[in-house]
DNA sequence: GACAGATGAAGGA
DNA sequence: TCCTTCATCTGTC
């Protein structure tokens, strides 16, 4: 059994068409973001004992706060523009349309390997899909397709890193920690028909 | 160090 | 086609 989400979290609901999300901020950024109804979302576990290290992630679309220091206490950050973010690009990825920017997304506890396939995941357009193991081949790792649906499904902020976005081969569905009918529902409104 | 996993590809029925 | 098997790589415990 995997552990909830770290307590040194801000959580913060999201009211949208499909239900209320759960958008849980660090001192970095956006660290988790749940599902509605989701049990308890199972995100990666974060090392223990300690201030985030430098692993906060700024998608292309975001360049404020880049140099944010990992050790701002949770009411010195900007939290309410955080929020603003994150709702508004969470209602454009549900409405099929890309964000117009992210908030920053604090992956601390996350090894390279799996952030560069968030990276990877991040570049893709609303109805663009990739399989992992053209995800693979994108990072480099032509043969860790496996690896790529391991780092997929730790993602701790899906949705928003668009891990929907990657089918198996034969564009067949594959999985989604969310549950495949929220995998298919995203890719409906991106105009995708996984086979 | 062993094991599991959101895969991919190849081979056989 | 569909199913099974195996190779491969990475993360977790």
């Amino acid at each position: 059994m995997k552990t909830a989400a770290s307590p040194s979290l801000i959580a913060l609901p999201i009211a949208t068409a499909e239900g209320e999300f759960i958008a849980r901020y660090s001192a970095a950024g956006l660290a988790e973001l749940d599902f509605p109804n989701a049990k308890a979302f199972v995100a990666p576990k974060r090392s223990e004992g300690g201030q985030p290290p430098s692993s906060t992630l700024h998608p292309p679309s975001s360049s404020a706060q880049s140099d944010r220091p990992s050790s701002v206490p949770l009411s010195a950050v900007p939290l309410s523009g955080w929020h603003r973010l994150t709702v508004a690009a969470l209602q454009n990825v549900l409405a099929g349309r890309a964000p117009k920017k992210l908030p920053p997304l604090d992956w601390f506890g996350t090894t390279e390997f799996q952030q560069s396939v968030w990276r990877a995941m991040l570049r893709l357009k609303p109805g663009q899909t990739r399989s992992y193991g053209e995800i693979a081949r994108l990072i480099g790792r032509p043969r860790a397709v496996r690896a790529v649906g391991g780092a997929c499904g730790a993602n701790p902020i899906p949705v928003l890193v668009p891990c929907h976005r990657v089918l198996a081969a034969g564009r067949r569905l594959g999985g989604f920690g969310g549950g495949l009918d929220w995998k298919r529902r995203l890719l409906a409104r991106e105009g995708v028909v996984p086979a």
